[in-house]
DNA sequence: AATGAATGAGTATTCATTCAT
DNA sequence: GATGAATGAATACTCATTCAT
């Protein structure tokens, strides 16, 4: 049938000025902030007229959302495929921190600058999308505590409150997410960056006794 | 001298319009986060007119940088004063670390809400206001790295990049503070939230053969 | 002829889109007014395109226009036919009254919401619509007044501005349709309705001495 | 004090600008009509700024509104104080609609334009603004109604379904200022136009065989 | 012929800022 | 110094109209 390929066709064009939208909304988010910017700054960077924004958006707050929603599917999905079988020794612990905050390093890598946009800019922009970004925290914060108390009670992690622990262990990894990006850790290799950070999670500061 | 008494009320007067104004602000920010109200809703709140918040304050960004200064110099003021003498023991830098963090909970605890603002959205205001922020974060780092680097060398606390140990440990601070300021940790009592912190960070997960 | 066969079916397919449309765009005015809905809503309603909208109409007032002279026409048509043979009696004069009314209420019966969207809406479109509005009621009036020279000539009507009592005669049919279609008059039978024009018209408000 | 007497010329002043936005939105509408106009054009006609108008008034339907709540206040005014006493002969009837009739067309007199304006475009600008003008149109008819039970129960006028002769006498007096404020009765005396339609109300279309 | 995505001119509305009182 | 009416630049948003498919 013609209308099906048409309508196929229309819908690929109109997708590709939408997808055209969201990315000049990136660059003008990231150069601007979220608030400076306005809606004609976007379509000149997108190379449309006006009228278009409305027609695929609301308006910039929706545009917003829709990228840090895109961005927040994008790293939890990744997420969605680990979780399997709980390890059984502590390395296997420390191992699998280490692969976790990898993968997240390889996509968020690959937005950089949206992702201290989302860190610095998404709490400010509406009640609901501060939720957004702090339900994602959450989100790492009751995994790692899960982990946590399965590795409490196999007695690879000393008791504690592990609701807490959790969240701090969430804000140290912000915390250096956001030194990272902003390039302040720039001679550290990324790796060793990570091990810094299993390391002082699982030994603390003080030296062990047998630890050599 | 009637003038100097007159200048002098006067200026008790000004001074006592622009603390209104400052704290109308800070309850209307509280209530609306920054972007969403305008100079109006402050006014009103303040029961000044509109031409006065132009007498004290040069624009909504002023009054708002204003309140933050107030806040983080009523911060570091408590830790100016701090700092002295180095710990000789382990347990010392524990006390010390519990003893500072008291200092701030109790200062925070007085402007818990204004506190949760500046954390949120100072860093969506403008760049210089991020970085007044980012810079107090920064000096609290510095700090701690100062404390970490006299400690490693005193052997207390295993070697270690201490600048990212310090900017880590900031995280769990901030992440901890936003927690408890958004009355997340309301049923913790606060010495035990802190210790907790103490105990991760000097301890780490891994249980301590030393430890029973 | 096969093209001839083809080029009606398109016109009869033309016909009845611009049908479609029309009827749609009558709807959305009885329901919104004429200001108030723009062409989208009568596209929706006709479930065509946008387009098609500007192939068979100028504009919303072009639709409107159409709309309007297809009702007036409609009227007016009606009494083409009549108008003939001058009555030699006043109960003739009555009895045409009557029939007039009657048939006018019959036509405007069809549509009662539309008629009422004009009698309301017309005169504050367009110079131009509500000269073609307007210019019906004159014809009315003009219709009205020739009778009453008849009539006065022959001794049937007393001697009177019929001009302006024309008008009145206009303003009194016009006033108590809108009533009528607006619903005010619903425990009213149509021909009483009429009936107590033409006695008010004829009889005035006085008692007359030969009536008991 | 001081203050009082500021606060006085303050409000005067903008009493003043008030009173300018509407004479301005008056000559406007008069010219284009309700709907072409837009803001613009109002306050360019004020000769003030676009902010003050949204000072003064909601939108352009406020503005509208209380131009014509204005009208029709001044006119209901003039007859609250009317009504008194019942009339005791036909004659008096007479003379009361004759008197009521030339206080309104002095009145309107001094806004022809205005009231014309009304008439055509008020009950296509919204709901309650025609409510506003048919409420008023009601009000008339409800007072002709209660002279007209009043006098049918006198005996000075022949029974009849009053609610419906009021309106229609209502729409006779309508159409003929319509007429006259548009200048098609301009040849005619306010004094015989009134006469004329008192006595067709009054006479009917028939001679009477007891007039001269 | 029909469609509906794209367009951008047009408009209402807001709000920081000024300044006469 | 305090006030708040007046201002107009800035901006979001709509909608008639076009035109490639």
């Amino acid at each position: 049938m013609v209308s099906a390929l048409r309508k196929q066709r229309e819908e690929e064009r109109k997708g590709r000025t939408r997808q055209q939208l969201l990315r000049a909304a990136g660059r003008v988010f990231i150069q601007k902030g979220y608030h400076r910017p306005n809606i004609s700054d976007i379509v000149a960077e997108a190379g449309v007229g006006q009228g278009t924004f409305y027609r695929n958006f609301h308006d910039k707050r929706d545009i917003f959302e829709t990228l840090l929603e895109g961005f927040i599917s994008g790293l939890l999905e990744e997420f969605s495929e680990m979780s399997a079988h709980p390890p059984t020794h502590v390395q296997e612990y420390r191992d699998a921190s280490i692969h976790a905050l990898l993968r997240m390093v390889r996509i968020v890598q690959q937005n950089r600058k949206l992702a201290l946009l989302f860190i610095r800019e998404a709490p400010a922009v509406d009640d609901y999308i501060a939720q957004v970004l702090g339900g994602m925290y959450d989100r790492f914060a009751t995994l790692a505590k899960s982990y946590l108390d399965h590795a409490i009670e196999s007695g690879f992690v000393r008791p504690c409150r592990s609701e807490v622990v959790a969240q701090s262990i969430v804000g140290m990894g912000l915390r250096t997410a956001e030194m990272w990006l902003d390039g302040r850790y720039s001679e550290i290799p990324v790796y060793d960056l990570i091990s810094e950070l299993v390391d002082f999670a699982f030994n603390g500061l003080e030296p062990r006794s047998q630890e050599a």
